[in-house]
RNA sequence: GCCGACGUAGCUCAGUAGGUUAGAGCGCCUGAUUGUGGAUCAGGAGGUCGAUGGUUCAAAUCCAUCCGUCGGUACCA
């Protein structure tokens, strides 16, 4: 019986092109990471149902991954890095705290896949955990700033808020504690549906376009028109915004210490040159998550605003302790890889290379093979990249078909005639390619020979890592 | 999860008041051109019409269920 071969929902491949382009956008934030002097962890992508839940609600474990094994355990897959960096850090007596980690990973949730969401997907992770400090905060804030720089998404924002500020709010309105959670919830969904279903969500509901019911909170106006108030709070600086909102906020019981603990932050990122041109104080932002306590950050790219936040974090000070022990203050942040990669890609910043491969070396004659595999083999030792062909020995003519589809940069080609005379052929595909146009006939194709060049064997490898030091073509 | 639309070749899509062997363009393969990628020309391969069950003398076409995709909504720990 012939078996499909196809993909459960939500999962993908990624062909060479593809994982060619993600490798190279990962390399990139890991070395800014690492500037930061964070270090990896790898953690199994099976953990305890009980401790990927723990932190969640009831409803939240619908979308976890169940895993079967051999002695029935409950086990799932990860939904992301932060449950089991906290278990880590629970595990281990002899991790040095402050512990600075970064972990990219593949994490798993049973959702309904979108453009741009998978169930399986890639996070790129950064934290400090034992960090009480607000330079933490401020460092994930900057990290978040210069990996958005080094990947050359183009202008972004950077938003951050703080739990603490949102407390506040509740306070200011009259708001119950046990509301919290929800009241969260729907604030953060500001930017995707807009003030006034927001207000409606917060008082009796409504009925989306679908006619599917959406339950309210059943706020008093009152209450929603002071949240109103809170977030018609703009400004042009993260000052301007504290200012405004310390003077909203003078009744409020604990404002001043709350504030300043913001204002520390902002007033180190404006030392580091950090402004808020890009890092800007934002009230609208509140993350879904139930487990922060601190500051809360997200960052989109204002080209590609449609692909929604390409970083989230924020700081969670309780989540450690669940696994028992004093608390563990911590702080960081999240890059949705496969999110950035569809936005960069939206803004055409991809490579779109097909093959690492950067010379190929078409084999002719039979009797050349062993000098065949020698050159290809100097150029190896020599760390340019290099395919032989290993298909069957086709004619010539499929051989450069194959290095111009896979864009391939030089051929090299070595006949009888060459070889007798101490000779190899480079042939720089890139310059036929853009002459083909011009050209009628084939046979006039074939005559030209664009891009070639005879290269004394002896210099061949020399010659060669001199055209590839030349920029792209 | 809920509401709706849609599933025909690798891709984009024709084809239904049920009726011989299901088509096109692009792509792919082979050759013209035994050492030159493009273009051109000639030939060729590729589909159990998403799956299963039903109605019928007869189903890509009608019905049911399931799966998948897309749009909206919920959720996003």
């Amino acid at each position: 019986m012939k078996i499909e071969p196809r993909l459960s929902r939500g999962l993908r491949d990624l062909l060479p092109q593809a994982a060619m382009a993600r490798r190279q956008l990962i390399g990139k934030v890991r070395a800014v990471y690492e500037n930061y002097g964070f270090s990896p962890l790898e953690t199994p992508a099976v953990e305890y149902l009980d401790i990927l839940s723990g932190s969640a609600g009831e409803e939240a474990q619908q979308s976890i991954f169940r895993v079967v094994n051999p002695e029935e355990e409950a086990l799932g897959l990860r939904f992301d890095l932060t449950v089991p960096l906290s278990r880590v850090v629970s595990r281990y007596a002899q991790i040095e705290l402050p512990f600075r980690r970064y972990q990219l990973a593949q994490v798993w949730r049973a959702d309904k896949p979108q453009p741009g969401r998978f169930r399986q997907f890639t996070q790129f992770d950064i934290d400090s955990v034992g960090a009480p400090s607000e330079i933490a905060d401020t460092e994930i804030l900057a990290v978040i700033c210069d990996a958005l720089d080094a990947v050359e998404a183009g202008p972004y924002k950077v938003k951050f808020s703080s739990r603490k500020i949102l407390d506040l709010l509740l306070r200011y309105a009259g708001i119950g504690e046990d509301l919290a959670a929800d009241v969260f919830r729907v604030l953060d969904k500001l930017d995707k549906l807009g003030l006034e279903k927001v207000k409606k969500e917060l008082t009796a509901g409504y009925e989306d376009e679908s006619g599917a019911p959406v339950r309210g909170l059943g706020l008093a106006s009152a209450q929603v028109s002071k949240i109103e108030d809170f977030l018609s709070i703009t400004g042009d600086t993260r000052g301007e915004v504290l200012k405004t909102l310390g003077g909203e906020f003078r009744d409020v019981a604990g404002s001043g210490e709350q504030l300043a603990a913001v204002e520390s932050i902002s007033s180190h990122l404006d030392t580091l040159g950090y402004r808020s041109d890009r890092v800007m104080l934002d009230l609208g932002i509140a993350r879904g998550l139930a487990y922060y306590t601190g500051p809360v950050f997200e960052a989109v790219l204002l080209d590609a605003p449609q692909f929604g936040s390409v970083f989230g974090g924020g700081r969670y000070d309780d989540l450690v302790s669940r696994f028992g022990g004093p608390p563990v203050p911590a702080t960081g942040a999240s890059l949705g890889v496969d999110r950035l990669l569809a936005a960069l890609e939206h803004l055409g910043k991809v490579s779109q290379r097909k093959t690492t491969a950067q010379v190929f070396v078409s084999t002719m004659d039979r009797a050349l093979m062993s000098e065949y595999l020698q050159i290809a083999f100097e150029l190896r030792r020599a760390g340019i990249r290099t395919e032989i062909n290993v298909g069957r020995p086709k004619k010539l003519g499929k051989q450069l078909q194959r290095a111009d589809r896979l864009e391939i940069p030089y051929v090299l080609i070595m006949g009888a005639d060459e070889a007798a005379r101490g000779m190899v052929t480079v042939k720089e595909m890139e310059v036929g390619r853009a002459r083909s146009s011009g050209i009628a006939g084939h046979e006039q194709w074939k005559a030209a020979r664009f891009g070639q060049q005879e290269i004394p064997r002896a210099a061949l490898v020399e010659t060669l890592q001199r055209l590839l030091e030349r920029p792209a073509a």
